[in-house]
DNA sequence: CGTTCAATTAATAGACCTATTAAATATAGT
DNA sequence: ACTATATTTAATAGGTCTATTAATTGAACG
């Protein structure tokens, strides 16, 4: 008995376009370069896909939906308290990005290019974000009366956690280009500000 | 004697060429855009630039050395403390951003489109960012021994205060979209930010 | 007024892109 | 082996894009 190693066209041709959409965008990603990465026939991006957009929307809301979901997921959260709540969800996206290192560009060429798939998006989200913004909101209030924790909203403390790990695989790679920093730096400065953002955070909230 | 209202169209151009430059990105603009929104025939374009990359190239050097320039300028530090140098550098480079909030997507876009232009800003920018660290790490130096600072590099901090800046115009209006966030509460963000981001720094360098 | 040069336009070549169609090839079932 | 179905390819229509060319208009000047 044989496992199937027969890897089919129509995936190929699927890890092909996320590869060159991630790198390059939309506009800048044609069919025929698409169908060059997969190694077949430009026409059979089409039939498998029918037309570009297409092909780039079963990514895009794939991808995204699934990334937002594990971003804004509060089932691990539960027995964490604040401060701790706080680390895990720095900890968790930036891990996250890691792992999705091109996303964040992506979604942020795509959403300006594209009014619906905003709309799209929204809708898949719609009630996410609200279950963590109410726990989280809660809990933060009572550390802001107990003197805890200084008198913050959470949102800002979401946009520091959100900036801080966004830039460093958005703004950050530019910079090291800019600078011509060596591989190793690169890498250690990934390793180093993962657990200096969690600082950052937790300097904030000081009283 | 009457002033010269006539504006160039060549001017126009530039202008037209800038604003959807910056709005969509190189590859998705094209001549024929440029010129309808200079108001002129697509043939001026390149008559007057000869190609679509001469016309975006020099947008894009004279826009980013301006921008550097003024953010790596450490002429206005001279007569301040550590402290006060560390807002003023974040303080001039939100205002600096506010004024171009287009900037830094066609940044992060352009430099990773052509490697090219990322050698040309690197050649133009060699001295400048040297001069600034140099300043400021001494300085800082000083701080950490008198206690008053805690123990970071400087490149550290120049980090916190680039991503919060940088993201308030890139990744902000994103999530404000998707969070559906009014014109109000949009504008609110921004200065509120402005200040916020000044203190989440102070605070990551208290000892 | 006629000449000269700059500004502007219309027309178009040539490249590439998306999408479709029809033909060729492979796969499987009977 | 024959047929039906799925996969893949070649060819190409139709569109848009950049860039060039030649022709037209406009302005300045002797």
């Amino acid at each position: 008995m044989s496992i199937n190693l027969e890897i089919s066209m129509e995936k190929l041709i699927l890890e092909a376009a996320e590869k060159l959409f991630l790198e390059k965008g939309f506009d800048s990603t044609s069919t025929t370069q698409i169908a060059k990465e997969a190694g077949c026939n430009q026409a059979l991006v089409h039939y498998y896909f029918r037309t570009k957009d297409n092909l780039f929307n079963m990514i895009f809301e794939s991808k995204f939906s699934a990334f937002f979901q594990q971003v804004f997921d509060s089932t691990h959260l539960a027995n964490l308290n604040f401060i701790e709540k706080i680390k895990y969800i720095s900890n968790s996206h930036f891990d996250l990005l890691l792992e999705n290192p091109h996303l964040p560009k992506l979604l942020l060429n795509e959403l300006s290019r594209k009014k619906e798939s905003l709309a799209v998006l929204r809708e898949k989200l719609k009630n996410i974000p609200e279950k963590l913004f109410l726990i989280m909101n809660k809990e933060l209030q009572e550390e802001i009366e107990a003197k805890r924790v200084k008198d913050l909203a959470f949102i800002d403390i979401l946009f520091v956690v959100i900036s801080l790990n966004v830039s460093l695989f958005l703004i950050f790679p530019l910079a090291a280009d800019l600078l011509n920093f060596s591989e190793e730096q690169r890498k250690y400065m990934i390793e180093h500000r993962k657990t200096e953002n969690v600082n950052v955070i937790l300097n904030y909230l000081r009283p």
